[in-house]
DNA sequence: TCATATAATTAGAATAGTTCTAATTCCTTC
DNA sequence: GAAGGAATTAGAACTATTCTAATTATATGA
């Protein structure tokens, strides 16, 4: 059986790619957002976070995020004056922002949309990634919207 | 002559409809918006505005701005943890951030565009938005590149 | 193996941006 | 011109994030 993980493989070879290690927080941080497939933001993870190692600072969790942003095993989303939220959804995706539940959902990108969208852009922009972000109402989430919304994901 | 200028007549046909009255404030800070065409933030709009109105508050500022966007006559950007920006821009467009710079730039969008990327949407959603933000460098503004990055626009 | 250097983590202070509160002023309408 | 509601104001409060300085962990190489 392997020593590791696959996702413990996965992580440190991103890391060691950007030339950081991989550490207990960085792999617990990691396999949090590997879990539970929503858009939590810093504070939550750090919540999550918690109960696997109690003694995980808050300011290690933003550092680890940052990391595992930086390396590309997360995305960072950001709605209007929310907080950040991390995405641990790397297929191209775009997000639909419910505006009545606050809910955030990855919507797959057909493949080409991105260099489709790219070519709209004039001469002399080079354009490293593109970001799409619905904002509307859906109309299948009808029993959840009627939760008072505790939270976003 | 007409006793209201053009640009006033569009701001308190589009406050009325919301039932909202125009305001010396709510004018100033429409009118700065403006005239210089670049993505303030509130700060920023709070410092262009106080050599007109010197009475003026940062509150007031973050109200007026409010009210411009949730009347459609200005438009709210968000770029990663950065303050939030408003941009007069109404034509439908994207934005561009450049990374080396900072600043971001208006991209019209061909008219259909927006259409065509909202049928990647699954049943059920609904958006009423689309936001698509370019993120990369430009070959152009090289000499501004030079420059030690003052501050965003 | 041990010393050294560097990287990562930590707690808590500090900061920035935004929102809230309560009081005041300004309009609009009777 | 009085009453009621809308808008503004100053400053306090709040939240998310970053910074600082000290500590701990890890890798390297003598």
């Amino acid at each position: 059986m392997a020593t590791h993980t696959e996702f413990q493989e996965a992580l440190l070879h991103k890391l060691s790619d950007s030339g950081l290690r991989s550490t207990p927080q960085r792999e617990v941080v990691f396999k949090v957002m590997l879990q539970k497939r929503d858009h939590p933001t810093a504070d939550e993870v750090f919540a999550r976070v918690k109960s696997a190692m109690p003694s995980i600072s808050l300011a290690t969790v933003y550092n680890c995020l940052d990391t595992l942003v930086s390396c590309g095993l997360i995305r960072q989303v950001n709605f209007e004056r929310g907080p950040t939220r991390y995405c641990p959804n790397l297929h191209p995706h775009a997000h639909f922002h419910d505006l009545q539940t606050g809910s955030t959902h990855d919507i797959d990108l057909p493949p080409g949309l991105i260099d489709q969208v790219k070519t709209i852009l004039p001469e002399g922009y080079d354009a490293s990634s593109v970001e799409i972000i619905f904002r509307g109402k859906t109309s299948f989430a009808a029993a959840s919207a009627i939760l008072p919304a505790t939270g976003q994901n």
